[in-house]
DNA sequence: TTTGGCTAATTGTCATGACAATATCAGGTC
DNA sequence: GACCTGATATTGTCATGACAATTAGCCAAA
């Protein structure tokens, strides 16, 4: 009953590897195992040959192959045992969860994204948001926000801050493309971001934007984002519907 | 202003690795300079040394190096940049989110927890259970459904199911320590979780448990947690009180 | 002054080799 | 049958060495 499913690893697989390319190898590798998980190639609970075979076969080095591997390790997809070996997890539908906006998650579920702008305009910084943003209080930021929909739904109501050089972004920009878009266009990385999620009762103002009855139950998320040399690039206040969005995690032990 | 400082690396620190113990060197080296940050010793937007050099100075070769200072940039506390270094990230409070129980949370703030055990009872999986826990419908399963408090005052109302093995987890085990616990003390090691946090309305039931009123918002979490063979071992769906508790959780892009 | 290019510093990637720790499994002994 | 023992397979840890890619900073040239 439980014993596990002992299917032999494809063989027709990793044949070619771009090994001028700019792409590295382990990613390579990584993405193709990725890959071959979630089309149902490994089937849940199959056993990946063991790593120092598998380099031999790719003509790859141990520590490249075992990087391949813990980058789905990483992801919650595999699970390597000492002693036994790395086999696919046990479960269902498998997202990623990563440093995203809400308008890349709603692309990617093929849904279309619209805004609406509600406020755009500098701001000088009060002792919350200056603390957040780890710039002077007075200091001048970019305030805005917005309401978010999908498929001219309603989904949530943004409220951002941004530092001062923000400043000068357009309504166009932020109507077309999502916040993450536009700071990535202006050069920005994001790194690190701090989330809390939690949840409370909807004013009247935000149960008329969100189309929803008042004193509705809304999902709270508050997130201080931080480019990649250490510095916070933006606040944010966001609230959802909950009966249309809710945030998906998966926690790796190591 | 936007200079970073220039701080030189604590020259006191790392002196002592214990080389013969069981620890690994590349953990022993990671925890300290966790423990230099989060102290304020290495404070943000400073400098850390140089792989290569502190490589060196501790004894160490460079890959052992760097997989301690990754293992704290994966945390979300350092970010490396090519060409220019490695730098502690800006900003200010910085807790771990790791795959912890409501128990472990409140014990680590230091509240008291305490649990009113509602339902404990074997129970036959439906479609729901049984795709969730990837056990056959209608195989039994372990049922419970708990109030946790923290200092008398009622958190969270946790129901849970558990494959069958683990019918005979007594009413004793579970008032008395957290769920997570009492899988770890028969030998469970969880690995994997994936979590739904979303939100809604409370049931009068529900409100009347967690002493609030009817109609409020609840905060709520479905997980499913692997071991790490990867075979679920638990399934619960939670609700919190959204004023005394909330999530955490740091992201890093890769 | 501004621009361009060179150099140095630092992390990113990859290979090779070795030994340790842990789990499975077969076989023998009591 | 139950229990110990050893062989085997596999991942975990660590060292050494090399080259590539990226960034900052300096300096010279336009």
């Amino acid at each position: 009953m439980s014993v596990q499913e002992e299917k032999a690893f494809p063989m027709g697989l990793f044949m070619d590897l771009e090994r001028s390319g700019p792409i590295p190898l382990y990613f390579q590798v990584s993405q193709r195992i990725e890959k071959a998980i979630l089309s149902g190639e490994l089937p849940a609970g199959s056993r990946l040959e063991n790593e120092v075979a598998l380099g031999q076969r790719l003509g790859l080095s141990r520590p490249t192959v075992r990087r391949a591997i813990q980058e789905i390790v990483d992801k919650g997809l595999l699970v390597r045992r000492r002693g036994i070996g790395t086999q696919v997890v046990h479960g269902q539908v498998t997202r990623k969860v990563e440093l995203t906006s809400l308008y890349d998650d709603l692309t990617n579920t093929h849904k279309v994204p619209s805004t609406h702008l509600l406020t755009l305009e500098s701001q000088p910084a009060d002792a919350r948001i200056s603390e957040r943003l780890g710039v002077e209080e007075g200091s001048p930021t970019l305030h805005l926000r917005r309401v978010r929909l999908a498929d001219d739904v309603p989904v949530a109501v943004m409220e951002n801050w941004l530092p001062g050089e923000f400043i000068g972004i357009e309504s166009n920009d932020l109507v077309a493309h999502g916040l993450y878009q536009v700071l990535r266009s202006r050069g920005v990385t994001m790194r690190v971001a701090r989330q809390h999620i939690g949840a409370r009762k909807s004013t009247n103002e935000e149960s008329a934007l969100l189309e929803i009855e008042k004193n509705s139950a809304l999902l709270t998320m508050d997130r201080t984002a931080f480019d990649n040399s250490g510095r916070a690039v933006e606040f944010g206040q966001h609230c959802y519907r909950p009966d249309l969005y809710s945030f998906e995690v998966t926690l790796v032990e190591k």
